[in-house]
DNA sequence: TCAATGTATATGATTTTTCATATAAATTGG
DNA sequence: CCAATTTATATGAAAAATCATATACATTGA
């Protein structure tokens, strides 16, 4: 079969090493009870807590009320918590609890351990090049993480109905 | 803040900037009112007609009974067609109608100029090696994709309800 | 100060996607 | 040749995701 036009379009290059390493990645999570979008979520948090809710958002490539309602899943779950902001009312930041903590942490080491699965495809060079080639691109996206500036006044803890 | 996990985690580079880029795109499409899975099976049934449906759903990364419903959809609005296969009749190989091939060939080119839009970003020895290394990573997935023998009987043109 | 405008999150209806399984045909081993 | 198994696609119910919009608060400028 002559190459076709797909398979050289950077596009689907993309999606397809995306799609191919993150599900094989999900279904170890699946394994273990976990959901892929419980994952995304409680990675960003623990590496940046107390993210509002459109910063998540954005982190985590899911629209914002998609957000809002897995959040308040993992607030049932008591794996994350919900604070209005003093600053601004309408804002929420949201902070991992220790129970989300002690759920995540063993998931990075054997997410840190797939990626080194994956890597192990490529040269040493090939692997840094990839790795350095991807950060130029997503340069414009990942600037403005807006994160609650801390404020841990214990009255600011949100009710949810 | 100090340097993320997440920033430097293989999977979530690749999700970033798969989402970053076909978001980009998908834009373009739907200002056309051309929907990112119509793009997608119509792309690849250009580039390889005929395929088998199971094919189709693994090259486009979706889910075999989604691809059954948007193929559906598709064979209403005559940009497709459904035929048995003779060796085979569970297998259903679909091809593109010439109304397909009239939609979907500009919309290549327009494909082809917001992917050199994207290469931009980088030098080009980066865009060569992004490519490159990609294929690497893709080696095993895109094996054996199965297109119908050339079988043009008419009479195996399959009804749909 | 206050109306107008803008922004953050929530909500409900709708659409999309998945999951489990049915159906139909092919293959395999006795 | 036939039962058992496997494979390809279809289908309907269930779950997830999106869309449009509501609500509540903040900001701007007259």
């Amino acid at each position: 079969m002559p190459e076709k036009f797909i398979d050289n379009y950077l596009l689907f290059q993309l999606a397809l090493a995306s799609h191919t390493f993150s599900e094989e990645f999900y279904q170890q999570l699946r394994a273990k009870g976990v959901s892929p979008a419980k994952w995304r979520i409680l990675i960003n948090l623990f590496d940046c807590p107390g993210m509002y809710l459109t910063s998540l958002a954005k982190y985590v490539l899911y629209e914002q009320s998609r957000v809002t309602k897995l959040v308040d899943q993992l607030v049932a779950e008591k794996l994350v918590e919900k604070q209005t902001s003093h600053q601004d009312r309408r804002r929420v930041s949201i902070h991992i609890t220790e129970a989300g903590t002690k759920l995540v942490a063993p998931l990075i080491e054997q997410a840190k351990a797939h990626e080194a699965s994956v890597l192990a495809k490529l040269s040493p060079s090939d692997q840094k090049n990839l790795k350095s080639i991807l950060k130029t691109l997503a340069s414009r996206h990942i600037k403005d993480t807006q994160v609650a500036e801390l404020e841990f006044d214990e009255s600011t803890k949100k009710k949810q109905g």
